[in-house]
DNA sequence: AGTATATAGTTACCATGGTAACTATATTGT
DNA sequence: ACAATATAGTTACCATGGTAACTATATACT
């Protein structure tokens, strides 16, 4: 993500969007300035997340995971359907987890097509390590 | 850009940020909820440039020119004061907008380092076509 | 003048997002 | 039973984000 550094507010809407949408400029203005802090924040987040070896994606996969009530594992495909993401990207973030020893992959003996994923002791500490720095980011309003 | 289909607030939140920051979770949540609104209101945008042969990233380029008072071109390191985003991205962008003929570049007389960035006529005519469903999507509150 | 530094942009490389098309396996429906 | 369809995951390819290191030019400082 990137954004305007300059907020736009002041002579883009002006010039644009009165332009098109006279009287709701303030609401446009809102969804930009909101949009912008939003960046910021999941900046913030990608660059702790970075810090660690994990990126959004890979730390949102551990955690569906590890919340998963009941169970110590997920299948891939349930992952894909927690996650917005498209299978081609799930499946090599997979990968790349099991790779670093952060998920271990193993093939479910009913379904010969399923892949059956668990934390390994590296990712239930990892997670345990992060989290609070995670909350930490979430909590402070981004600027 | 993608996130949790199913909000986080449940599960997540009390089971893990009450832990860390116990009477704090309603800001996390509130924090997960606008990312998640925005990153929907991102993807839409993302869909609506995709459709019109642009990105965000393109899009910008193209409107802080436009934008610009008094004269009708920008330096390609002045683009880069305004907009967050690297160098060689910038760079590359700038390539492909000029192949598309949305963009004219050339070097500078003063500074032979420099790249003059205009506008080009299909770039004038497809800013003044797109603005109008930009603003309407940004209206619009993310669900 | 001539060296050192700063600035503008590019190249090379990698990570992460997407779609389309593919393989393999399960399920459905006759 | 077996053909048709659905599901799970992968492969191939492309777009877009980043950093580090590079070239070329301009500016600053003896």
């Amino acid at each position: 993500m990137f954004f305007l550094k300059e907020l736009p507010t002041q002579s883009m809407i002006k010039q644009y969007s009165e332009a098109y949408f006279p009287g709701q400029t303030e609401e446009v203005a809102n969804q930009l300035q909101g949009l912008r802090e939003f960046s910021i924040l999941l900046r913030k987040l990608e660059d702790y997340f970075a810090s660690h070896n994990l990126s959004q994606l890979r730390f949102l996969v551990l955690m569906v995971i590890d919340r998963e009530p009941e169970r110590n594992y997920l299948y891939a495909h349930e992952i894909a359907e927690r996650l917005d993401v498209s299978k081609p990207v799930l499946s090599r973030a997979i990968k790349t987890l099991a790779k670093d020893s952060l998920l271990t992959s193993k093939k479910d003996n009913q379904d010969a097509r399923a892949l059956v994923l668990s934390l390994t002791p590296s990712s239930k500490t990892l997670l345990k390590s992060i989290l609070p720095g995670y909350f930490q980011i979430l909590k402070n309003k981004p600027t």
